[in-house]
DNA sequence: CTAGTTTTCTATAGGTCTATAGAATTCTGC
DNA sequence: GCAGAATTCTATAGACCTATAGAAAACTAG
């Protein structure tokens, strides 16, 4: 580690944190191992260290970028004032959006996350919570508002929108062809009116 | 192995094999070494190449034994001559209660599969196919039928009912005390009539 | 009780992996 | 082009892990 932060030092932790989000996601954290990442970053294994204390660093590294652009965006959703049906959509886009962006590390944070001693995990845990109150909070509004039906278990309409998001990301992660929007679509609109005929 | 075998070397497999799967479902295929399932099962790490030729080998023996009920029970399902919604519920309760059954060899089959060679994954994936596309075949009829709205996308449908029994099927398996009824209700009325108010 | 079979054990070869130490190289400001 | 800092390299200690071989123990049938 440098002194003071260095461009360079930046640049090239980010590619590291990158190029082990791209192994883990392949291998699982405990199948990669450290040369794998630095030969993807094209540096030596040993070197690799200058970047991480340690490998369960990495795959904390990895997790945090994963989470924390896609739970800031759920503050900004959570806050607007758009009418459920709307917040409900952005919330399938953005997440699904996560997916395709930083795919790698948002998918590493949600199957090997429970690989980091729970010290570490504290942080991630936080972020997770946060994200799944927002999601319910939007519901628990819908409810009030009458968007959403009474006596709808909120809670488990927010464990059921991850779940759903969760599934298609990784879908979204593997087949690069599928189209964000159109599955994003096809996600809120069974969420709200699920399978049955409209009318 | 014995010549023939014998009914110590079945039970003894057996044992062998739910080891196995609840030792990968807590550190996944990588993380764990084959000295933690002898462990667990009160043998030595050598004798336990006495029941696999591999620790592959064992893994693949934990995805069957994982997939197998859970597909047979599915063709029971779509054969029957239940209406859609009915054939719907079934077919959540059953995935559901085969977490709850086969708990850690099912979370097996799904999180690590994966990690088999190409080869030996073929036979799950046939499972895995015909179990997608029987559950496609129920939302098809619906269509047909007029339970479900025409025009859906009977593949997404699939693919939203597995992948919201297997996140909740995780859910279940970690957290003994989770109804199973209750959960699998409110799956299949979220599929059928999703959140919105129902008048 | 004995001979043969099944099951388990001990010991280890041979491989891979993480993390560290210290040398070599590259970069930066002057 | 020099001095010091930053970055990367080589080499390796020390741990662990899979799979095998062959001995030992437990079981079974006559």
């Amino acid at each position: 580690m440098p002194q003071a932060a260095t461009q360079k030092y930046e640049q090239q932790r980010d590619l590291a944190i990158r190029a082990a989000a791209a192994v883990f996601a392949e291998k699982g954290f405990h199948g990669s191992s450290t040369r794998d990442i630095a030969e993807r970053m094209g540096i030596k294994q040993g070197s690799l260290y200058y970047y991480f204390k340690s490998k369960e660093d990495a795959l904390g590294a990895v997790c945090l970028f994963g989470i924390e652009t896609y739970v800031s965006r759920m503050e900004t959703i959570a806050a607007s004032d758009q009418p459920f049906e709307a917040k409900l959509s952005s919330t399938v886009l953005s997440h699904l959006t996560s997916y395709r962006e930083r795919n790698e590390a948002l998918k590493v944070h949600n199957d090997e996350r429970l690989y980091l001693p729970e010290e570490k995990r504290s942080t991630l845990k936080a972020l997770g919570s946060r994200y799944r109150q927002l999601l319910e909070g939007i519901f628990e509004d819908g409810v009030r508002d009458g968007a959403v039906r009474s006596g709808a278990d909120c809670h488990f309409a927010a464990q059921a929108v991850i779940a759903l998001c969760n599934a298609w990301g990784d879908h979204i992660v593997r087949e690069p062809a599928l189209d964000v929007l159109e599955v994003g679509q096809k996600c809120t609109d069974l969420l709200i009116h699920g399978f049955r005929p409209k009318r």
